[in-house]
DNA sequence: GGATATTCGTTGCCTAGGCAACTAAAATTT
DNA sequence: AAATTTTAGTTGCCTAGGCAACGAATATCC
């Protein structure tokens, strides 16, 4: 049995949908301002990964991404694409493919660094400091929990 | 010239990043409990704003969800294929087409309004009541903000 | 060692979202 | 009143993301 909550007053105050919202705008906002340079949010958030785990496989980076296969693998082509990344074959497994950043994407990825803190900025501008720390500790908690969740239903029975 | 901040420390506590992930988990899951009735969290999200402005117009439509025009059109389509929601023209306007939710739908929404509930308890499960509150009303600030930053660079100049 | 499982990456198909360009219609200016 | 500008909605094209199915390659299990 499901608890029933009033919907008129929840509504505007639902945390899905607030931090829904909220994580829309921050894309858009970063999207928007980091289109002259030809990059997107996600493709920034890959090329960063990628700087910490040169030589990483698809699928692990998939893992460590917490996104499809079939997503890192169509990020990774426009990114090659770019010549921003390179996909090179791994000498032992002839299915993997491992990735490396290329030296041309090296400034860029500075100048994205900055942006996305003017923006990153902008977003918690009216929150404390003691605040913002409140605020990541819980969205960490957030991440971890409904990580644990997606792994138990997706590889096991579903919600019973 | 923009403050530097050391990557490897910040990385994993970038609250825009954070509010990407949790958003994404949250959504996923909403997805996946939901798909079996065949109803996605977007549209979800539109149907229940939909419950509360029956007769609104597209575009007031696309203003109160912060959405484009053309998002909004196409999210309507699936829903009027779907037989949830139908478009009438207005009688004043011949441009403008109001929206309003069918018989139908109704049962639905109730299920819905239930499965999302599941949900959220989940992802919020290890936060407090006071902490439960405290994040609403900073995601609140967080996305009032970044609405007006929005408004601000999408009708004038941009940065500066 | 051969049959079966699993894994790796890709592809296809879906929703969601943004931006830009367009048409039709309405509103405003002159 | 005619010309211009603005508005409403659609369409096209893009990225991102999920799920499912697939072939090739590797691992595992008799």
């Amino acid at each position: 049995m499901v608890p029933r909550v009033p919907m008129e007053e929840d509504f505007d105050s639902n945390i899905g949908f607030l931090v829904h919202d909220v994580a829309r705008l921050m894309r858009t906002m970063y999207d928007r301002r980091m289109a002259p340079l030809g990059l997107t949010r996600s493709q920034w958030w890959v090329l960063n990964h990628l700087y910490f785990h040169e030589g990483i496989s698809q699928s692990e980076f998939a893992a460590l991404l917490d996104i499809e296969k079939a997503t890192v693998g169509r990020l990774l082509d426009r990114l090659e694409a770019k010549g921003w990344v390179a996909r090179k074959a791994d000498p032992q497994d002839k299915r993997t493919k491992r990735v490396y950043l290329t030296e041309q994407v090296q400034p860029t990825l500075q100048i994205m660094r900055d942006l996305a803190a003017v923006t990153r900025d902008e977003a918690v501008r009216s929150l404390s400091a003691a605040e913002r720390k409140q605020l990541r500790t819980m969205l960490k908690r957030m991440r971890d929990d409904l990580s644990d969740i997606t792994a138990e239903t997706t590889t096991g029975e579903l919600v019973e």
